[in-house]
DNA sequence: ATTGACATACGACGATCTTCGTAGTAACGT
DNA sequence: ACGTTACTACGAAGATCGTCGTATGTCAAT
């Protein structure tokens, strides 16, 4: 039962909760408006949704609910990554990385952490 | 003015347009229902809506209007990959490799591709 | 000339997304 | 106790998305 992939505003408040944990709907807020202008019920009734959609989950034992995601970064990263993966790349990982690599020019930090990253996953395969 | 980012039916269509080149609404219908149910019509309207975004280009010299994509399809990746990559993975393509290739599990082949290209990648930069 | 096949145009509906205002309620400070 | 502040709940509006039905026009064959 994965919740569905997340839209763009869910996926902004999402990013804020991973980085940060569980919070309330006031320090989300606070974080969402560093970034751009948003109203306090606006950021709530997002989250509500998002409760509603399994996205988040809910501590109402105070009075000030907290939320939580309901899912760690890596596995909704992993299906909005495997999901645009399959719709605009047709599977092809490589096209995938290119496209990312064209779109955003990396440093040579970058490209040795791919890299590092390709030998070990690599590596673990036997 | 670069055309907005495609929503997943435009995506759609467009991997379509990639493929077979410019075509009429009634190839793109074919093509489209051979993966699932459609309306013709419906595939009609998508492509008049894509070409008022400028998603894709109109020839009306002929009486079936020929349609063909706007952006090849690089562009199109790249922008695609580009949002996802700074909207969910921070920036980091390393991290969107990961989510790509931990939702699809990646062959040999896969693999020896990617390394080929960041080889052929890193080569470039002098 | 009529019919049938095939094309575009257009309007509309239901679903979802995003945003916000308003109302109601609990807690707090004085 | 009373007013102010801090919450949640709810409804709803406006935009976009996806889908389709119907209307209308054109062409060719009989």
């Amino acid at each position: 039962m994965q919740p569905p992939r997340p839209t763009d505003a869910e996926l902004e408040i999402l990013t804020v909760l991973w980085s940060r944990g569980p919070s309330t709907v006031r320090a989300v807020h606070e974080a969402i408006v560093e970034r751009r202008p948003a109203q306090y019920t606006t950021v709530l009734k997002q989250l509500q949704i998002m409760d509603e959609k399994g996205l988040v989950q809910r501590d109402e034992s105070e009075r000030a609910h907290v939320y939580a995601p309901a899912n760690p970064r890596e596995s909704t990263q992993a299906q909005l990554a495997g999901d645009l993966l399959q719709r605009a790349f047709a599977g092809s990982a490589t096209s995938m990385l290119l496209g990312a690599l064209s779109a955003q020019k990396p440093s040579k930090k970058d490209l040795a952490e791919l890299r590092r990253f390709l030998d070990e996953f690599e590596g673990k395969k036997k």
